[in-house]
DNA sequence: GTGCTTATCGTCAGAGAGACGACTATCATC
DNA sequence: GATGATAGTCGTCTCTCTGACGATAAGCAC
């Protein structure tokens, strides 16, 4: 069986890549970055990099979403079981709201990465629409690119991605998908306070369905925790002035929201 | 940024660690194996083993199964998006019906393995009862142990498990836990043919609750997909004859088997 | 047969969701 | 200032599903 023999083990390189998604005009974006040399040269990939040596793997991911995007990481508590099987961590940048970032799945075909034996540990991260994507301060080697058009739901299926990126991607857009159901991550998406009708556009863009806005405030609304009004009103979203939310401590929903059969 | 470089990579080890789960006389339980070296030598401790250089991660785990159990694997078709980001493998015995293999989560703290840096990624595997817990041919080396003494939910905690393979094994009960919920995978720890009342006691040894036969049937019954009646009878539950069902193609369930809450 | 066990069918009340009507409050424009 | 457009918020009705639980069926041990 010879399980675990320290003195010969066959070496690989661990990496982490990161599906970052916001939600910008109405549509699921994903954060890309292009690659400036081979393999897959020129093509767009996940953001990513190697773990180092010192370094956990939501130590890894938390440092390469904060050099890509700028927001930094602290840890959000009680998280542990409601949040799955690994904790979720919560993101603060300087001038934005909160976002969240968990680990995702693990990639490690033999043959994903053509140079050497590479372990990618994916994480998915949501944030709010950053105002400027500066990733690493040179504009052209990045991008909110569309989801959907990734994914192929999209006539135009785009270019491929690079290495595995476009399954990865892939997941973590099904992941967040699903998590919105019956969790309150939605709100990762949004500003730190928010209207349920912004709220709503969330889900809508995310699910890319249409959602009753009536039937929506009620659930929202009437769901033990979910949202706590701040007291203020805006009306950046035109029409009647409408009450302004924050996350409330819940972080599941039950019963959860219901994604319409389509 | 430094986006992969292939010259110099710090490099790790990859194992794959198992959390086997099945359900013997109305109790959760998971296998484990005896430590015969240090580090931890002696302790209880998660089936797994390192990842051949040329194989795949769910490869290298169905491989590591089939070694501690018996059980072989091969591919279960059309479950790439319903079954989650990583796709779950189809395992058959020579002697028993089939089981269930999926990535559950990747481990990589820097000090998680005290001789060198090692990232796990574990498995959850689900089966159904196994006449003889015949790993590698050692009674005394491997055992079926009851799940709920072993994440802190019995007065007994007993003895801990080996590295982080008690938070492993937690995370794998819990996702065990929450997929039954809207997933037809309780029928992994069913025989080939099952009766309504088996498939009962089965979600009440893994959520730990008693659940109503009559609405249990009723919801199992009437959900399309989930269960096609073989046409035969049995009654080696005691009582009145039940009927024998298997499986039906349904993988989701929609709506969800509603976990008591408490 | 009697009693025990489990399976299976039925009934009823309450919670929650989908469909949609109605009203409110702001802004842009005439 | 009146008018219309836009978006927010409250209600109502119906249907489905669930939880609680009564009732009946069909085996086995004695």
């Amino acid at each position: 069986m010879s399980r675990y023999d320290p003195s010969a083990f066959p070496p690989f390189a661990v990496t982490v890549d990161l599906v970052v998604l916001t939600v910008r005009e109405h549509a699921l974006c994903a954060l890309l970055v292009r690659r400036g040399e081979p393999p897959f040269q020129g093509y767009w990939a996940l953001p990513g990099g190697f773990v180092r040596p010192d370094e956990g793997l939501a130590e890894a991911a938390s440092r390469e979403l904060s050099e890509e995007t700028g927001l930094r990481a602290h840890p959000m508590p009680g998280q542990g079981a409601a949040g799955g099987p690994v904790d979720g961590v919560h993101l603060v940048g300087a001038h934005t709201a909160g976002a969240h970032l968990e680990q995702l799945a693990t990639y490690g075909h033999p043959q994903r990465d053509p140079r050497m034996r590479v372990v990618s540990v994916a994480h998915l991260a949501l944030a709010p629409d950053l105002p400027t994507p500066r990733p690493g301060g040179d504009a052209s080697s990045a991008r909110w690119a569309p989801a959907g058009e990734l994914i192929g739901q999209s006539p135009a299926d785009g270019v491929p991605l690079a290495f595995d990126h476009g399954k990865i991607l892939a997941d973590g857009v099904e992941r967040a998908r699903s998590k919105i159901e019956y969790s309150s991550l939605a709100t990762a998406f949004c500003p730190p306070e928010f209207t349920v009708g912004e709220l709503r556009q969330v889900y809508e863009a995310v699910w890319g369905v249409a959602l009753d806005p009536r039937n929506f405030h009620r659930k929202v609304t009437g769901t033990p925790g979910f949202l706590v009004p701040t007291g203020g009103t805006t009306t950046r979203q035109g029409g009647r002035p409408a009450q302004l939310f924050k996350p409330g401590g819940a972080t599941v929903l039950n019963p959860p929201m219901l994604r319409p059969e389509s």
